[in-house]
RNA sequence: GGGCGGUUAGCUCAGUUGGUUAGAGCGCCUGCCUUACAAGCAGGAAGUCGGGGGUUCGAGUCCCUCACUGCCCACCA
């Protein structure tokens, strides 16, 4: 039944299968059903996608590579675990329930708060999560029984812990500092949540008046220059540098802010640039970081003008109420009005927009929540820098990011974690009504704990996202719950062995787990209970960071301009495998992915090539049947090996199998993902199909006067080396190779899938490379006679005889052929094949060099001499330039002195092959017939 | 402004510590329905490794410089 395979391999028709499979067996929970605990952990733990999202493009690349790793550890008899879970997204996903509610005319404010947390868990039970069905269809091979979500109730506990603690340090402090405000989101966002574009904007020009002594216009003015005029309404001094001679007239005195009426004094101050503008600054300590900064060391006044929808508030006057740009116009058209505008100038400058909804950030005034970072920051360099042995406790690949990541850290800021929104873990903190102090708790408390009231509110403020998330390498383990009997997961699990992601969440996530991380996984003792060291705190030992997958033309993939490929889709039209294997083997470190459907659909013809190899197999295997040849299930499941005795073919393939492992094994350990899949599919395609399957062809013999052992032992190789290469083959192509694997096993494999079975690992053969080489030389006999064959027009299904004539003392060999003459002769067509002797061969043939041998093809038809004329004389100069340059090496004393002997011998070696070969182009040229 | 990459065949990319005549896939050209596979088979053409300079017996690979290009960080009104 299984053997009865389509002509045509249709992903489609057993995808969908084989995914629910693997879900429904539990085949990657750990510990594992069957055995238990076995084998050193692997833990990967999967960056959480939001629950808002939705599949792209780099899921599917992070999910790829992590299912190859984690299933290739898995096979290679690790305990591997791969952990899901989804991020709560509190931006992310209260915006899309507020737009819910816009749509149905109403307000997340109408609602209330409790109404509408309530309204997003309903929302996240709807729709949340879509991308981890998504990604059990991709068949990603995760313990799904541990899946999570940021806002559990066990993670909830860890966030509120890490709270409290960090408060308890004295590292979480509140105050009202500058910090990024989005408007339309109405939150204060972190620094990282700004991102700049340049903005072709102007310079407005203001003149402040100059008062006299008596409080009076003096007729003199000061000109500052602002990018945001609306901001002047909260201006309270203006700055000019000490030394700046043009107002050193000026210092002692007032100005008169225009449109407000203040008087606002002249300050001096350093971090003026004299050079910029009008050397004079307007002061703005509620709106601007560097106004701040000065306002606090010239003890300034702070006015904020906004509210936290960017309109202007009460203290702007008569603008009060007008959105901040309506605002700008108006004040710049009255300025004009009143003459105070000197000048607008253009300028081209960086606004930054809020990450989430791009709309303009305002730098505001505000009271939030910070982590002192500093040393936190500290641990998370130390655990990235070599220590005193030169070890890494966290290794980064590309290597390049450790850079970018130490300059990050080393150049913190304090991070602002407060969010003004519903949707998130909500600050454990309590504010009292009578004495006004904070009561941070890990229990709701019921009084003040400062003055015992009651009145006590809690603070509205929720955490941002990445407070959770930055938690989950421990949190997902049971911290902070680490007891005797708890802690059996986090023993095994933590820290976890790898992180895959991408660099644009470095500074977001990454870094975030590895402070958080270190800090508090540092607090838990070893199971011996000795004290944790820094290598046993972090939350990951290694980190990997793949690049951006971009469309074909290397442009960003952006809904705007509409070149997003929906992985989907594609997997839809050319099967999950092919595309897994289209990102692996593109995917080389530091390189960014340009997606290309042509080399999909070059895999998904690989996937056919795979399909039909078993058609083939499987065929030849009934047949094998029929006649009594078994092979006996029992010595599949391992590495393949033959006797010395074995036919050439079954020797080689065996070799090739062996150095293609060692080849894949190596590169993943590596990192190498197109290594690896270039490897195997080099071996498969190359090698298998090309080479092998074409000529065991000779051996299964199942006529009546065959030698049944012989056939028998050349299907067992066959079905042995298909066997080992699914295996190689399916940690990239889980699908495929699973669906093949069951049909080896005629529907009965010795364990429940080959993801269980054991990774093919190259085992120690003297003669590999020794094989490989032999046949080297029969492949290209092969090819030279295809190739002479071809020259001389002989249609593909005309057998012709043909002489081989080995060079005296020549460099080479044609034993293997002679040795093979079947396989050569079937191969490259050959009626009567003939071995002489070159120094008595018969002239008149047209002899051509074929590697160390001279071949002649017998066929009638006569040669195309211009033709040929062409191909020598071609071969003729490419010859001679190679003679020459070998000798001018060689005549090199320089050379011959220091360069390694094995590089001399070399070059002499192609040296001579050369002349050779052009001492027989020559030849050939010559006794061509005159035309 | 600071930092980090990239530039190799028509396209997308490999190229390990410098070492013999630089590779792959796709595309292109030519010929084949050779019973596993036309999503295939066979053969073939195609690159002065971005420019210039240097180190070396030897440079795609190391150094300097220029050009182009991408990204990250900072955010002087």
């Amino acid at each position: 039944m299984p053997h009865d395979l389509p002509k045509a391999y249709d992903p489609t028709a057993i995808e969908d299968h084989w995914a629910a499979y693997w879900v429904e067996e539990k085949l990657f929970v750990q510990p594992t059903p069957e055995t238990g605990a076995v084998g050193e952990p692997f833990t990967i733990l999967l960056p959480p996608p939001n629950v808002t999202g939705r599949l792209h493009m780099g899921h599917m690349l992070n999910q790829t590579e992590m299912d190859i790793l984690t299933r290739w550890q898995r096979m290679s008899g690790r305990r591997a675990l791969w952990l899901p879970g989804t991020d709560h997204a509190g931006i992310a996903t209260q915006m899309m329930v507020e737009r819910q509610l816009t749509a149905e005319g109403t307000t997340r404010q109408q609602l209330g708060r409790e109404a509408f947390v309530e309204r997003v868990w309903e929302w996240n039970r709807h729709y949340g999560g879509a991308i981890l069905d998504q990604m059990k269809r991709l068949g990603a091979s995760v313990d799904w029984s541990r899946e999570y979500f940021t806002m559990d109730e066990r993670l909830s506990v860890a966030v509120r812990e890490a709270f409290v603690r960090l408060y308890e340090q004295g590292l979480i402090y509140r105050g009202a500092y500058i910090v990024n405000w989005c408007p339309r989101c109405q939150t204060a966002i972190s620094d990282l949540e700004v991102v700049y574009d340049e903005h072709k904007g102007h310079l407005w020009e203001i003149r402040y008046s100059v008062l006299d002594n008596f409080g009076q216009d003096s007729g003199e003015y000061i000109t500052v220059a602002t990018t945001r005029p609306e901001t002047m309404l909260g201006d309270v001094a203006v700055a000019v540098h000490p030394e700046d001679e043009r107002y050193k007239h000026l210092h002692g005195r007032k100005l008169r802010l225009p449109l407000v009426g203040r008087e606002i004094p002249i300050i001096l101050d350093e971090w003026v640039s004299r050079e910029f503008g009008t050397g004079a600054v307007k002061v703005t300590p509620a709106h601007d970081p560097n106004d701040f900064a000065l306002g606090e060391r010239h003890h300034l006044p702070q006015i904020n003008v906004m509210d936290d929808t960017g309109h202007i508030n009460a203290e702007g006057g008569a603008y009060a109420g007008l959105d901040r740009f309506v605002a700008r116009k108006h004040i710049v058209a009255d300025l004009e009005k009143q003459g105070l505008l000197a000048g607008i100038k253009d300028h081209v400058h960086n606004v930054g927009h809020c990450d989430r909804c791009k709309t303009v950030v305002e730098p505001r005034l505000s009271t939030q929540w910070f982590v002192k970072i500093a040393p936190l920051a500290e641990k998370a360099i130390a655990a990235v820098k070599p220590d005193a042995d030169g070890e890494k406790a966290i290794r980064f690949t590309p290597e390049m990011y450790e850079k970018t990541y130490l300059n990050w850290m080393e150049n913190i800021h304090d991070w602002c974690i407060s969010r003004q929104l519903w949707w998130g873990h909500r600050i454990p903190a309590w504010h009292c009504g009578v004495c006004h102090k904070i009561t941070v708790a890990r229990e709701d408390p019921a009084a003040c704990a400062h003055c015992g009231s009651a009145e006590i509110t809690q603070e509205t403020d929720v955490l941002d996202t990445w407070f959770s998330s930055g938690l989950l390498p421990v949190s997902v383990f049971g911290w902070p719950n680490i007891t005797t009997e708890t802690r059996a997961d986090f023993d095994a699990f933590y820290p976890t062995s790898l992180l895959v992601t991408g660099f644009d969440i470095l500074f977001f996530w990454v870094a975030r787990m590895i402070m958080l991380g270190c800090w508090f996984a540092g607090d838990v003792p070893m199971p011996d209970g000795s004290p944790r060291p820094l290598a046993e705190s972090v939350p990951f030992r290694e980190v990997y960071i793949h690049a951006l997958v971009r469309d074909a033309n290397r442009e960003k993939m952006s809904k705007t301009k509409g070149n997003v490929i929906d992985p989907i889709e594609i997997v839809k039209q050319y099967g999950t495998d092919a595309v897994r294997f289209t990102l692996a083997s593109m995917a080389s470190p530091g390189t960014d992915i340009a997606f290309n459907v042509a080399r999909t659909e070059g895999y998904r013809a690989f996937a056919n090539k795979i399909w039909n190899a078993a058609r083939f197999i499987f065929m030849n295997v009934d047949r094998a049947a029929e006649v009594g040849i078994k092979v006996d299930p029992a010595t599949l499941g391992g590495m393949p090996d033959v006797g010395d005795d074995a036919p050439l073919e079954a020797r080689w393939i065996v070799a090739e199998l062996h150095a293609t492992a060692a080849k894949v094994n190596q590169a993943l350990e590596n990192y190498r993902y197109d290594d690896a899949a270039n490897a195997i599919y080099q071996f498969f395609w190359g090698s298998f199909c090309d080479w092998y399957i074409e000529i065991i062809k000779l051996r299964l013999d199942f006529s009546e006067s065959a030698d049944k052992a012989k056939t028998g032992a050349a299907l067992t190789t066959l079905v042995q080396v298909f066997e080992a290469a699914l295996r190689l083959l399916s940690p990239f192509m889980p699908f495929l190779t699973e669906e093949l694997w069951h049909a080896v096993y005629d529907g009965n494999p010795p364990v429940k899938s080959i993801a269980l079975s054991s990774y093919p690992r190259a085992g120690a053969k003297a003669t590999v490379s020794q094989i490989i080489d032999r046949m080297l030389g029969l492949q290209f006999l092969v090819t030279g006679i295809r190739a002479r064959r071809k020259e001389l027009g002989i249609p593909e299904n005309v057998a012709t005889p043909v002489k081989v004539g080995m060079w005296a003392g020549a460099f080479g060999s044609s034993q293997t052929a002679e040795d093979n003459p079947d396989i050569l002769m079937k191969l490259a067509q050959i009626s009567v094949l003939e071995f002489v002797s070159l120094a008595d061969c018969d002239e008149s043939l047209a002899w051509s060099p074929v590697g160390p041998t001279d071949v002649a093809v017998l066929y009638e038809k006569p040669i195309d001499v211009p033709a040929e004329r062409e191909r020598l004389t071609k071969d003729i100069a490419k010859y001679e330039k190679g003679v020459a340059a070998a000798e001018r090496q060689l005549g090199n004393e320089g050379f011959l002195a220091k360069a390694p002997a094995h590089v001399v011998e070399g070059l002499k070696k192609q040296e001579s092959e050369t002349r050779t070969l052009l001492e027989k182009a020559r030849a050939a040229l010559e006794a061509l017939p005159q035309q």
